[in-house]
DNA sequence: ATACCTGTTTCCCG
DNA sequence: CCGGGAAACAGGTA
């Protein structure tokens, strides 16, 4: 269930296993998450090394290892990280097993749309520095959403959100959370929005991405009562605000949830 | 059986 | 060249 909030949360359960060496290390050569990658090399980089320190930026993380040795994760639709118990086997969709005197940090994923990266050197790899900025930055401005809804102006708002490259770490339930409460429909067209809107969106996006964070982020599970999320998927859903029924269609490639109620295309 | 799915990349069209 | 949309990737689940 990887999106910003997850990620982040994925990579904490890898956090215990800082410091502490690689004494072993077990890939599933079968499976895709290695295909930019030489499975080889990447057992061999990490074999004797320590963890040293993890970060996530949007959905990507970046683990570092001693020596030189980057490790950089995509979670995809399924993957998930988990700390076992040293005495683990590994299971059937398990890719890519670190195994430490005290816990086996794991990588599964079922379908296999997650990815492996790999850098060796001493500077941070490029693929990461790279990465756009992120909801989270300091940086990231309104200027970001203006532009965007401006160059996409046929674009239904609901796509223009899961682009990556200006809304990093935005997945499909983030999405519709945030035009459930800044009330667009997540059909109308990025050129639609009114000035005004704009501006509500922007501080929905952030009230969200934050939001998720202090909560998803910190402790896992779900987000806090009354979020859209909670219903966008059960069948005879309501409106957490209105209490009438949400529709669901797939809109900019995605199913999408929202509350004809609240949310028109104005 | 059928039709889904918290993601990204590639291909095709205008 | 760009923007936009559909298909593909693959396995599990309802």
């Amino acid at each position: 269930m990887p999106e910003l909030a997850e990620v982040a949360f994925a990579c904490t359960l890898w956090n215990r296993g800082l410091k502490k060496v690689i004494l072993a290390v077990e890939v599933r050569q079968s499976s895709r998450v290695f295909r930019e990658i030489n499975h080889v090399q990447l057992v061999e980089s990490l074999l004797k090394t320590k963890l040293t320190s993890s970060a996530t930026k949007g959905k990507q993380m970046l683990f570092r290892f001693s020596g030189g040795n980057w490790l950089g994760l995509h979670l995809g639709m399924t993957g998930s990280l988990a700390a076992e118990k040293s005495s683990y086997l590994a299971q059937k969709h398990d890719a890519l097993i670190i195994r430490q005197a005290k816990q086996a940090l794991v990588f599964r994923d079922p379908r296999q749309f997650g990815k492996i990266r790999l850098h060796q050197g001493k500077d941070i790899p490029s693929w990461w520095s790279e990465l756009p900025i992120g909801m989270l930055d300091e940086k990231y401005e309104i200027k970001i959403l203006k532009d965007a809804v401006i160059r996409h102006k046929k674009r239904p708002i609901k796509a223009l959100l899961l682009d990556q490259r200006y809304f990093h770490g935005m997945g499909n339930w983030m999405a519709d959370e945030v035009l459930w409460r800044a009330k667009i429909h997540p059909g109308l067209r990025c050129g639609k929005i009114s000035a005004p809107k704009v501006k509500v969106l922007f501080k929905q996006i952030l009230f969200v991405a934050r939001g998720a964070m202090q909560s998803v982020g910190r402790h896992g599970g779900d987000p806090p009562k009354g979020w859209l999320f909670h219903v966008r998927w059960k069948d005879g859903g309501k409106c957490p605000q209105s209490g009438k029924d949400l529709r669901r269609e797939k809109i900019g490639g995605r199913t999408s949830c929202w509350c004809p109620n609240m949310q028109n295309l104005n």
